[in-house]
DNA sequence: AACGGAACCAACCGCTGTTCA
DNA sequence: GTGAACAGCGGTTGGTTCCGT
């Protein structure tokens, strides 16, 4: 024996509400709340389903509804959320004080969507689309050939493929393919970021999964990995050439004795200074790989450790005060101000305008 | 002024998990 | 324990407005 039917199928109003409808909605919900929707309608003399009216009241005649355009923020805040939640839009809603899922939901459909399509950003993965960039004059096939003298192909591609994520270190791929620089200087340096890049997602991922629903704790997720990420743009910004420098000059077994210690690599095979890039890029496209070098992660009170198998470079300006590469332990502080920029400077303005 | 396509958004539809008789 | 209805959610639709030709 279930319930009793909510209310008659046949006979109800549907369509656009009347003002006078809404009065009548508003005015039942002041005197009596929102309690049982089967009722309410019968109860406020509208002939409408409960369903209806829910609606109605939720998306619409709510008193601490926010009307009006989206600004900048709330519109980088549904982008920075939407790369997190997908298209959970009450959870997104839930964040934004003041606008409903479905105004959300609407307003990424006619605006935001179409905007990061412009950008060349696939608005489901949040990462460029790689049909739309020329990748070869990235790789340079010649450059790459000297890694892989008998294949340059699809896989040296398929190793490259996690860059697709993270749209600076496209860019910086882009700058550095028009240097003079060596091609194990182009890997050496995005290797260590990609690497941190992966970790930070993988950890992330996991955390999402364990804390998923509470919405404090994907707060907390959402800023430690922006800010995770957001080390990668202050290397962009740098003086290529001295990065490049510095990176060159700089020994790298403590990547090597990190991935080790962690069984991912085996000495006896990648015993030089280079031979183990390609290896450890062919790894970083791998996700079983990461979850073999067992990103772990705690929360403690406002702060996520991240322990990573593989340090950064301890002399990049951009990791300095943020990584202590000696312990292989990375912080990240939940600073509030952190994070919340990933598109800014890709978005066009001209459209808020 | 008339027309057609694009853009916008309120409302509906249908599905899923939860509640309750 | 079962099953019907509820509540909530994301996807989609359709009416209205805007804009270019």
């Amino acid at each position: 024996m279930g319930r009793a039917p909510c209310c008659e199928k046949s006979g109800l109003k549907k369509g656009p509400w009347t003002p006078e409808e809404d009065e009548k909605l508003v005015a039942y919900i002041k005197e009596h709340g929102q309690s049982n929707w089967r009722t309410l309608p019968k109860n406020a003399g509208l002939a409408r389903c409960g369903k209806s009216c829910r609606l109605r009241w939720t998306n619409y005649l709510r008193p601490d509804i926010k009307r009006g355009r989206f600004s900048f923020e709330e519109e980088e805040a549904i982008i920075q959320l939407h790369n997190i939640l997908g298209n959970k839009w009450s959870a997104i809603a839930a964040r934004l004080p003041g606008r409903t899922d479905n105004e959300i939901k609407n307003y990424w459909n006619t605006h935001i969507r179409k905007r990061l399509l412009r950008m060349g950003i696939d608005p489901v993965t949040h990462a460029p689309r790689l049909d739309l960039l020329d990748l070869t004059s990235l790789l340079k096939p010649a450059a790459v050939a000297a890694y892989y003298p008998t294949q340059v192909d699809l896989d040296t591609l398929r190793a490259l493929e996690p860059l697709a994520s993270y749209p600076d270190l496209l860019r910086l791929a882009s700058l550095l393919s028009g240097s003079a620089s060596s091609p194990q200087q182009h890997t050496q340096l995005l290797l260590p970021w990609l690497l941190q890049a992966q970790m930070t997602q993988a950890a992330a991922a996991t955390m999402v999964q364990q804390v998923t629903p509470q919405a404090a704790a994907a707060d907390q997720f959402l800023q430690a990995s922006t800010a995770a990420y957001h080390q990668i743009p202050d290397l962009v910004h740098a003086n290529p050439a001295a990065q490049q420098q510095q990176l060159a000059q700089q020994p790298q077994q403590d990547h090597m004795a990190d991935a080790c210690r962690h069984g991912a690599v085996q000495p006896s095979i990648y015993d030089s200074q280079l031979d183990y890039v390609p290896a450890l890029m062919q790894m970083a496209s791998d996700e079983s790989n990461l979850q073999q070098w067992s990103c772990t992660v705690s929360t403690s009170n406002n702060n996520y450790n991240v322990y990573s198998g593989v340090s950064t470079p301890s002399s990049s300006p951009a990791a300095a005060g943020q990584i202590n590469s000696a312990s292989t332990t990375t912080t990240y502080g939940l600073n509030a101000s952190s994070g919340m920029h990933l598109y800014s400077e890709l978005l066009d303005v001209s459209d808020y305008m």
